[in-house]
DNA sequence: TCGCTTCCATACCGAAGGTATGCAACTGGT
DNA sequence: ACCAGTTGCATACCTTCGGTATGGAAGCGA
């Protein structure tokens, strides 16, 4: 008998408990993403994937795990997106600004807002969230502060907290961004803000 | 007969909604600040109060309107703070600099950082929770910024993405603050690096 | 004094997170 | 190829909790 003849048949365990849990994960960040995670229950997250609660809490050990699982993934993906885009500069300056762009970009995703910005903190706690940040996108960041402080654009002073400030200050540009009436014509003018300020930690204050 | 000759005997109406309604956003607060909001039940609250569920649901449509008065009245409380901070420093430029000094020593309070900075986005949602800072917080931010702007000291662009931004650079500074093993002493570093992007952002890059 | 409203407690309901159980599919050894 | 043993997952159940309905006691206007 052919292995696979029909796709339900005859499967590995390791591809049936894969495929389940990416199934999961993929329904849980469309829901949370959509409706938030307090308003998201298991047994919608599990129908959306196909399964029901037993599966979900056979691969996790509850809700805020699933949640767990998306955020990183959500991290996952806009690292790679960001080092996508400061590989495309030329300098170390310009990386740093382009990858500020983009994160705001990025913003315009409702449910990157909701995953990340807002139920983040709540579910997985300050320390939690900001140990995967520092891992994916608060990692690209520094890297890159660093990188334009070794081409000489940055002054002294303390990196890493430096960097967490100018985080914190492109995330809530970030939901300013999405919140106004007109977000794309608003990128440009919040995008301005935001290197000025960079300009400015950099010590250049009229770099732009 | 005379009047409350024992203190809950023959209140009037009035005295008796104020009292509980006191008594039950001074319990939410507590128990919000310590436990989050996830956790804690109403009758917790409602018990903690001297009370039970039936009187949290006569004074307040549900759980997160609760939690949105324990919320308008941590801003309240920060917003008098700085304000009064302000006040003591004799130009608008010091002002704003102890403004944002105090505000990050009032991070180190656990039970404002858990409601304003990590629960409130998620259970009210971010449009009403700016709403509500810029009545309070932002409102105090925001006037330092233009009392600043007039007196020579801030650059041109816009005033209130850059409050915001400022905004969220104090908050992530605050939560980093209290993170540090040590936070008494990091408060300082952390200020200065908050005052070294103040000075920055008003175009004055070697102010401090 | 007497309807009427306000304040609040008790009883109840439904939804949702989490657990226990059971069964079917896969696995590894013989 | 067969057969323990493990894994993947569904179903049934329990508990907690947010929210509602009901009832009664305390003030209040007339």
């Amino acid at each position: 008998m052919i292995p696979s003849a029909r796709p339900t048949a005859r499967r590995t365990q390791a591809e049936r408990s894969d495929a389940t849990t990416a199934q999961l994960v993929a329904a849980a960040q469309r829901l949370f993403g959509r409706d938030g995670y307090a308003t998201t229950s298991i047994v919608a997250v599990a129908a959306d994937a196909g399964v029901t609660k037993g599966a979900a809490y056979h691969h996790f050990e509850g809700k805020a795990a699933l949640f767990h699982a998306v955020f990183v993934r959500e991290q996952e993906e806009i690292a790679a997106e960001l080092e996508r885009a400061a590989a495309e500069e030329p300098d170390a300056w310009s990386a740093l600004r382009r990858g500020c762009r983009r994160f705001l970009e990025h913003c315009l995703d409702p449910g990157f807002r909701r995953i990340v910005l807002l139920d983040a903190p709540a579910v997985l706690g300050w320390e939690t969230v900001r140990e995967i940040e520092y891992a994916h996108t608060l990692r690209v960041l520094t890297g890159g502060m660093r990188a334009a402080a070794a081409a000489g654009h940055i002054g002294d002073g303390d990196l890493d907290v430096r960097c967490q400030m100018m985080f914190g200050a492109l995330c809530e540009a970030g939901m300013l961004l999405a919140r106004s009436p007109d977000p794309a014509s608003a990128l440009t003018s919040v995008t301005a803000e935001a290197e000025r300020l960079l300009s400015a930690l950099a010590g250049r204050a009229s770099a732009l």
